[in-house]
DNA sequence: AATTTAATTAGAACAGCTCTAAATAACTCT
DNA sequence: AGAGTTATTTAGAGCTGTTCTAATTAAATT
């Protein structure tokens, strides 16, 4: 088992979440390869392709539940899907719109040297960098 | 019949596209304003406002043609909708996650110092930047 | 005006995601 | 460890945003 599902377990057992096994292979399979990106049907088929039976509906839930309690961050990029990144660092992407691929931009290779303030009554939250790829 | 419409009219007119009642009504729906988003969605109730009857296909239909042929920029940004965008400036965003709006952010307004080279046999074909507020 | 070609339409279909309500499993308390 | 409580899982229905289909209608061309 490596160091980063180990410490995704290590942050589902400290979050409020119950400790289940569907929870648990999700974990191993979305952490096996340290940082990555999938969609929810992405884990639905890993899953299935290792003999496990986890529903759509479960996926979803777990995934959506994960990411409200730090344990993944949830991506909404210039597409039509989710993203779920086990990355839980501040960065961008790249984003392949051919292959709907995301790759990770380490925030120190982006410089944001000006970037304008808010509206009135409103806070900046994130800035979120895409770097489209064809 | 201000400039904006007078433009997209003529970009309309110097396309491959029929300029068809729909479309010259579409037009004017989006580019009343001047630079604005909108959804399909939103296009489809203007148009029901207005009294006139287009069908939500056919909205779809023209929005998506308009874009392929420049005389919109289709816009996906980090939510689940298609935004239509009549700027066709290089340009950034505001994102408002409550209210669902994007605003836009003059190109000049951000200054990225630094950004990363492509993967190798990719080339970047556009750099989005969503300043995400809440 | 007749022909060709493109556009429009209503409704079916689809993808991605969420909801529902019943069954099941995990935790808690002695 | 067992009983009770509460959270989770599940299949399938439902929803939203978008695209497809195939028949009708309108625009452009001859």
């Amino acid at each position: 088992m490596n160091t980063f599902i180990k410490s995704a377990l290590d942050n589902l057992k400290s979050s409020p979440l119950k400790v289940t096994s569907q929870r648990v292979k999700i974990v191993s399979i979305l952490f096996q390869k340290g940082n990555s990106h999938h969609t929810a049907e992405d884990v639905h088929k890993l899953v299935k392709k290792k003999g496990l039976n986890i529903s759509l509906a479960t996926v979803y839930n777990t995934l959506n539940l994960f990411s409200e309690h730090g344990i993944l961050k949830i991506l909404r990029v210039p597409g039509d899907k989710f993203y779920f990144d086990t990355n839980l660092k501040p960065h961008h992407h790249f984003f392949c719109k051919k292959s709907e691929k995301l790759i990770d931009i380490k925030d120190s290779e982006i410089v944001l040297s000006k970037v304008p303030k808010p509206p009135k009554g409103k806070a900046i939250s994130s800035v979120q960098v895409f770097v489209n790829l064809d």
